[in-house]
DNA sequence: CGCGAACTTGAGGCGTGTCAACCCCTGTGG
DNA sequence: CCACAGGGGTTGACACGCCTCAAGTTCGCG
């Protein structure tokens, strides 16, 4: 690897560009290349993913009405999406985190559907969106691969629909909980006090809440034991008693 | 096509599989083909789409944890599809009526993640799902659909993820009210009475609200002169006026 | 004609939203 | 290093929208 002389600043942007390869990436077995031969891991990586892109604490990767040109898949840190109705209503309709995909909702229109803003200093990995086509006519893998993503991404939502169409406040926030502890431990992260990167006030969005609601089931779960939480930090003390909230259902993997 | 002499119940399944062509169908500009050349309409029609299946109502198309095996575009009639988790909670997650495809929660697991129920007497076209990927390998106008179709899926959800998070009763209700019609006229029927197939209460599971919400919220669009309901035919008098329950958002595209 | 399902309407209770006060933590500037 | 401002979070009191339960009606169908 090449490493020029450069400001500090420049020089991160400049690390964060080189070295781009899924097949080095210890995401791959969570993000897109899932069960895809080196072989065409490596056409991958030559073709496909050539770009990572840093992004700051904030700020927006893309909002509603941005032209669509590429899928990012989240590499480092966290972000939420949003949409809006035009009366100024909105919503947090996800949380990504690594390994996740972002952009999918922009297919179908040429149009971003939503704003993805960064919840800390991330970066994303840029899919143009042609080139993946053109690539997944060719990798029987790869197709098969982003069909099952895009699936998988309405299935989640099917989950949040059932979450907001017939449960009550805390068995959506212990559904919460538990999903994101669900997600943290697939990608490798002790699932001991977990650091929750949105506020309350997103949490609510999210889950079709006010704040102050999210907020109050946090408080009695630690009443009861089930959970520490000290601002941010969670520590789910009790997880087969968050379940049991849920009526011991375990329909939660897919928020 | 060979036609046997069969009893009149056979005979009708019979007449259903025969002449099943895209390139002849006059959902073609809202279904699947939509925007696909002559030529490769006549592929599809010989590799794709080549059986019918009927439904009487209340049957079911396949339901959860059936492999999945293939597509279903609606031909005729209208479908509810229903998620439920494993504590009983069971939620309608949308209907669907003629041009709109069916079973696209089944190809991330290889099973289908949710029950499709006929609400009336139904077509379904079957569109066996290894040959649409082996077909939109070899198609880029069949692959950019299928892209396309599943894009706005996720769409779909989000705007109901947004109701469901943010709208009261008569909100949700107003948006399935004009989202209906908007459907209904863009196939081609007559956007007046409209004639509902579902049950107050399958309105509510799928708006996240209790039948009497519903039944209330129609009663009191009745007295406002916003519409003339009587049980299950329903007739828009003032679409402006539910536009303005909405807030003036037209957000309601995509339920 | 009579039964059951679907629908309507009313009364009352409960769960959240709303509003408000207060606390805690963080970061900034003197 | 401390003071202070401001955002985020917690907690309480109250109101209200929707759920629940119940009774009665209409419609569809055998």
């Amino acid at each position: 690897m090449n490493r020029p002389v450069v400001q500090p600043v420049f020089r991160a942007l400049h690390l964060a560009s080189c070295n781009v390869a899924c097949s080095d990436c210890n995401l791959r077995e969570v993000c897109l290349p899932v069960g895809m031969s080196r072989a065409d891991l490596e056409k991958v990586d030559r073709h496909l993913v050539t770009e990572r892109r840093p992004l700051a604490r904030g700020e927006t990767l893309f909002q509603v009405g941005d032209p669509f040109n590429a899928l990012y898949a989240v590499w480092q840190g966290s972000f939420k999406t949003c949409i809006s109705s035009r009366d100024g209503r909105d919503q947090i309709s996800g949380f990504q985190m690594a390994g996740e995909l972002l952009g999918l909702d922009g297919i179908g229109s040429g149009r971003h559907q939503a704003d993805a803003v960064a919840l800390e200093a991330s970066q994303v990995c840029v899919i143009p969106f042609h080139a993946l086509e053109a690539l997944s006519r060719e990798l029987q893998s790869l197709q098969q691969q982003l069909h099952r993503i895009m699936s998988r991404e309405i299935v989640r939502d099917h989950g949040v629909l059932l979450l907001l169409g017939s449960m009550h406040a805390e068995e959506r926030v212990a559904a919460f909980l538990l999903n994101l502890t669900h997600r943290l431990r697939a990608r490798g992260f002790p699932d001991s006090p977990v650091q929750l990167r949105m506020t309350r006030e997103e949490i609510g969005s999210f889950l079709g809440l006010q704040l102050e609601t999210v907020s109050r089931a946090f408080s009695r779960f630690h009443a009861q034991g089930l959970v520490a939480v000290k601002h941010r930090q969670v520590q789910i003390t009790d997880p087969a008693g968050l379940q049991k909230l849920l009526g011991g259902s375990e329909a939660t993997a897919g928020l």
